[in-house]
DNA sequence: GAAGATACCGACCAAACGGTATATTGTCAA
DNA sequence: TTGACAATATACCGTTTGGTCGGTATCTTC
């Protein structure tokens, strides 16, 4: 056989080669429709890599999940909620910045975690988990802050933090979804003042 | 060839069978992963049959959402928001029934108009089209009601109807998904129950 | 430096897919 | 009664899919 491999070996990169290739092919067709072929033809990966290093297209999905979107999304919400003294001055901000960095490719694509979630949790039952332990830990992450919040005398004593942080984090999904379909930037924003908002209604 | 036809011809049976029936595949498949086959099965509908009365596969998803799921919602949401003179106890009330009406099968598909939006809306300008009509007619209800409900001094007249009306149906999906996520009843009534709470500091 | 393990290659495969072609039959107007 | 057309049936097709397999190149270890 005429074998035109990559020069030096290096499966690390390999591996996240085809992680990062895949998290955009599912960004933008879901997981369903998407196409291994396409995946390898963005990364110049080969079959028999791939399979070398995820066991079914499945694996591949769940690592995604959990090495990208995972790791995104904690990123992004712990640090800086652990940047404020106040909980409610750092969820305003945190939606104030997604307000400012909002843009075509975030209105046209969506949240990662939400289209997976609308398309794949009823469908596999590894993937919901996957997906639900990303949601329970950003959640938790809320309540927390608003908890310490409480403690401090800066959030509304009569509020359920974990009612709150779920219903807060549905609100951006919805938002997030909306402006998706609106294709609008400017609806996408409207949104998320309103949530800003409520969330100012939460301080004493 | 071996014909064994329907006894009796009925088009427009056979027509809303179809979309019954495909209505029902995308609410457990998506419409990529929707098998035409499987719509069949479940009909006993010929292939000949469905190509006959929908030109393409697009064709017949796009005829789900103008005439199955578009009504749907309208009838729900218009003829609801009607019976009650005071906006905030329509929303309020129609949130309420949400939450008593929660039960599995609504937890495990979600919302069809949200899992079409996450799935279609990039890929398919039409769906897109389609959709946003849909969200559009919706948030324009809700927005009237508040209106009228601000001319009638029910409703805080420094709030802006339009803006408040895409926030609650952005809420009411973001809800429906997480709740869809965690497979819980009980987390999608907590979740709405913030939506409530939301509603009624609306009043003046 | 030989051996064994790891990483990678690309041709191939069966199954499922959406869609087409052609044949047949029910319906209804003329 | 018949002719035309709408409605239904089924065999078939090309494409794409996820996945397999035998083989090769590189790396590690002793």
């Amino acid at each position: 056989m005429n074998m035109i491999q990559r020069k030096t070996r290096n499966p690390e990169q390999t591996r996240n080669d085809l992680l990062d290739a895949a998290y955009h092919e599912i960004l933008e067709s879901g997981f369903q429709a998407a196409s291994l072929e396409r995946i390898l033809a963005n990364t110049s990966v080969s079959k028999g890599a791939l399979y070398h290093h995820f066991g079914t297209k499945r694996d591949l999905g769940l690592a995604v999940i959990e090495e990208v979107i995972g790791p995104q999304l904690e990123e992004r919400w712990f640090t800086m909620l652990a940047q404020h003294d106040n909980p409610i001055n750092g969820l305003y901000n945190l939606i104030a910045e997604k307000i400012a960095q909002a843009d075509e490719s975030v209105i046209r694509y969506g949240c990662p975690l939400n289209n997976l979630i609308q398309e794949m949790s009823p469908l596999d039952e590894s993937f919901r988990q996957g997906l639900q332990k990303i949601l329970e830990r950003w959640v938790e992450v809320v309540a927390q802050a608003l908890k310490e919040g409480q403690s401090a005398g800066q959030v509304r004593p009569d509020a359920s933090p974990e009612d709150i942080a779920l219903y807060i984090v549905a609100s951006i999904e919805g938002c997030v979804g909306l402006g998706k379909n609106a294709q609008s930037v400017a609806a996408y924003q409207r949104c998320l003042r309103q949530l800003q908002v409520y969330i100012k209604s939460l301080a004493v």
